[in-house]
DNA sequence: ACCTAACACTTGTATATACAACAATAAAAT
DNA sequence: ATTTTATTGTTGTATATACAAGTGTTAGGT
């Protein structure tokens, strides 16, 4: 479906602008999509990405920062994030016995559990949108993303 | 910048995840710096996007309906964004004579004032990501996500 | 005419995001 | 040693999103 069908612009849309709605309309596809697959679990989108976060740190518990600088989108509001998964048992907080300031996140067996059972559907949400492209596309779609973003580090 | 690098992943992510991983973060870079543009102006990106909805109808009100089929990321909740345009003036709001149901939106000069000083600016942002892709590569990118979304209407 | 279903919109609740102010601790400066 | 500054995290407010329930209006069926 074009975009223009999209969002029912009569007329063609210039280049630049059509291509930011573009990335704009997938990501809420995607993350549409997504919430479909997690909506039967007592979790979030955000939740659940901090949760694949501590997974990620095989054992050894995460500060909040650390939680924070590895989200894709940024939240500001970690703190909230994490109380939420506290109340379910899904994570531990205890403050750091280095430093006082730091809190030691980590993830608890139910958590374990929970991210165990989404695997093999979040596996499923991914194909299903990458079986459209061949490997190459999808290299090349990657690359134009990284090149459209235009950092220079 | 690799969307490995982003989310601090030590090993590098299957093709699939990687895809879009970096859709749903250059969605947030481009969000985020949209924020930035219009922060200064007394509205959110949201009731921007309903604005100039609205400034597409030529004159004619839009119903809410209209509104919501027309944005981007769908929102479950035109009514409080409208309530939000409507207290700054930005938009009229009445029943529409013809059914009763419906609700009839308009832009006022208010409103229209303020997007015409916003046009270039919103111009100038677009155009900081497309001018890093050549027309080909941008048509090109436009096309990968369109089969990326796998829509077949 | 009356009842029912569909439609258009509003309201309530929970969650998430942006931003600013705040508190506690640690590190640095003097 | 005391003061200042920076770091880390929490809390408050406003806005937006997802979902479900509710209100008033229209249209259809009998």
């Amino acid at each position: 479906m074009k975009i223009e069908d999209v969002i029912k612009s009569a007329s063609p849309l210039p280049l630049d602008k059509r291509t930011i709605l573009n990335i704009m309309y997938t990501q809420s596809i995607i993350s549409e999509s997504f919430n479909e697959v997690i909506k039967p679990y007592e979790i979030s989108p955000e939740q659940f990405n901090v949760l694949r976060i501590l997974r990620g740190q095989k054992g050894k518990p995460a500060n909040m920062c650390v939680i924070q600088e590895r989200m894709v989108a940024r939240t500001s509001n970690t703190t909230r994030l994490v109380d939420k998964l506290l109340n379910k048992g899904f994570v531990t907080r205890e403050v750091c016995s280095e430093n006082r300031r730091k809190m030691d996140i980590a993830i608890t067996e139910k958590g374990l559990a929970l991210l165990k059972e989404l695997d093999p559907k979040i596996a499923e949400h991914e194909k299903s949108y990458s079986q459209n492209l061949s490997n190459t596309e999808l290299e090349q779609l990657n690359a134009l993303l990284e090149k459209f973003r235009g950092e220079s580090i």
